[in-house]
DNA sequence: CTTGACTCTCCCCCTGGGGCAGGCCTTATA
DNA sequence: TATAAGGCCTGCCCCAGGGGGAGAGTCAAG
């Protein structure tokens, strides 16, 4: 009634590496050990021990922990305590794969939209009307290029509130080298309050668009195209002027900037 | 403008070993390296590689998966299925882990329920009044400790549908040795069909009960108790007598069967 | 008796680093 | 300019939970 390894690791599931291992840590002693050949040979009583192993692995828990428990105890009643902290264990590291999950959806979401609208290039100035749309942003005089730590403090202040694009409000109608007067700002899902940053409804309107690829530096280009397109139609302006950065340097990669994307809107009266 | 790798280790996040070992891998090589001191000196460059890194690495991508993406890839457009598979691996460790959650929270809440049986241990005859109860069970011929196999046959079938411990039910009105009419069963939560297993609803009715306290081969003496009692009061039993296992050898140990708890229901007219 | 299938021990490998020893190197202070 | 303190180097061993393989010994059936 007594089994080779070989016999016994098809019994339980166990790799013989495995029950190699279990009898080096005294975790699944074999019943004899041949004195001469060092052959193992299991029995009966190793079979429970097994089981019991396989099961606790299954739970997760390590060789260490397993050994603790069989030697000390030996009713489930006994051990609750060890598997309810075990359950919190796992349930933590839940919780952390549920976190990674949502920053890669969101980057993928993000990315698929990005993509979207690369499909469909005609770059065209539109004519639209934009929804009112609840935001939360911070202000500040400044250059341009000084909007990057803001959208960095403000997305971690909202944090999951956040339902778009980051977006930049320009207050001045006018292209100021210094001092211009900026909102960087994320559209949001609930109305909250937020130390230093001001959520309230951005009114909408009747708007014309148009949608920049390449850098930012050649922004210049675009909105001379709509400052034109204004004097055309006749049609006055309405501050402040929207950037939405539906595509720039990214969570991960910095990526090539003449595959930005960035949307222009300019309320019109 | 550059770093030694202690300054670099505090800007990043990283530890001077991690550092060590993303250069000893390639991952992220110093811009330069002193030849006679082999001092290890970061630059600007670095600084970049290295958040991405610990992006990625926060995202739970292996340090060679990190490698193969930086040095593929500088868009996040072309990384989205790589953060796809990477999404949907995390998404299944995660059911894994809920389903390891679900056991144990299982084991537990038997556990618990068993001990606060233990607490009250009035182990008297009561009478009660039995709802009728959904079950799903297999009946069999055979010897009173063959039921065992049954019940693990049923609890892989229902597998999640269960709602309490197991139950045996007894359709001969008196001690057989063998060829007992025996049906092992679980209360269930819905009623399904199931293949070789007979989903209905157990009639209920006015009850004597009595909890078995010790091994299962004394349960005589708690039949005894019971068959006295209703010959006393002039009652007539009504078949199946049910037992009900609250606690018995557990999923993990075999446990100490003087602490084995049983519940025998006779329903009577 | 042979042969093929098992089993033994021993060693190296994986991941993502941590810890320590012994010996250089840099830098600030006296 | 000397010296001390603190940084940094390589190299080695360690963790979990085994996997893979080499070289040698063993077991069982024909």
């Amino acid at each position: 009634m007594s089994f080779s390894i070989g016999e016994f690791s098809r019994m339980t599931g166990l790799s013989v590496k495995a029950l190699r291992l279990y009898h080096e840590k005294g975790l699944l002693v074999p019943g004899t050990i041949d004195d001469f050949s060092s052959y193992r040979y299991y029995d009966r009583n190793n079979l429970d021990r097994a089981r019991i192993i396989v099961y606790l692995r299954q739970m997760n828990f390590s060789l260490n922990e397993i050994k603790a428990i069989i030697d000390q105890y030996d009713d489930e009643s006994e051990i609750i305590e060890a598997l309810e902290k075990q359950k919190r264990r796992i349930e933590s590291t839940i919780q952390q794969s549920q976190f990674i999950i949502r920053s890669l959806d969101e980057i993928i979401q993000k990315e698929r939209k990005a993509q979207m609208m690369l499909d469909k290039p005609d770059f065209e100035i539109e004519e639209k009307y934009l929804e009112d749309l609840l935001i939360s942003g911070i202000r500040f005089k400044g250059k341009y290029n000084e909007i990057g730590p803001y959208f960095g403090k403000l997305a971690r202040k909202l944090k999951g509130n956040v339902k778009g694009p980051a977006m930049a409000l320009y207050y001045d109608g006018e292209y100021k080298e210094e001092d211009a007067d900026i909102e960087a700002c994320f559209p949001v899902n609930k109305k909250k309050d937020y130390a230093k940053a001001d959520t309230r409804e951005l009114k909408g309107g009747k708007s014309i668009i148009l949608i920049h690829k390449g850098p930012y530096q050649e922004l210049s280009r675009s909105y001379s195209r709509l400052f034109e397109y204004l004097k055309d139609k006749k049609l006055t302006m309405r501050l402040p002027i929207r950037e939405i950065y539906w595509k720039g340097p990214g969570m991960i990669f910095k990526g090539n900037a003449d595959n930005y994307l960035t949307e222009i809107q300019i309320t019109v009266e």
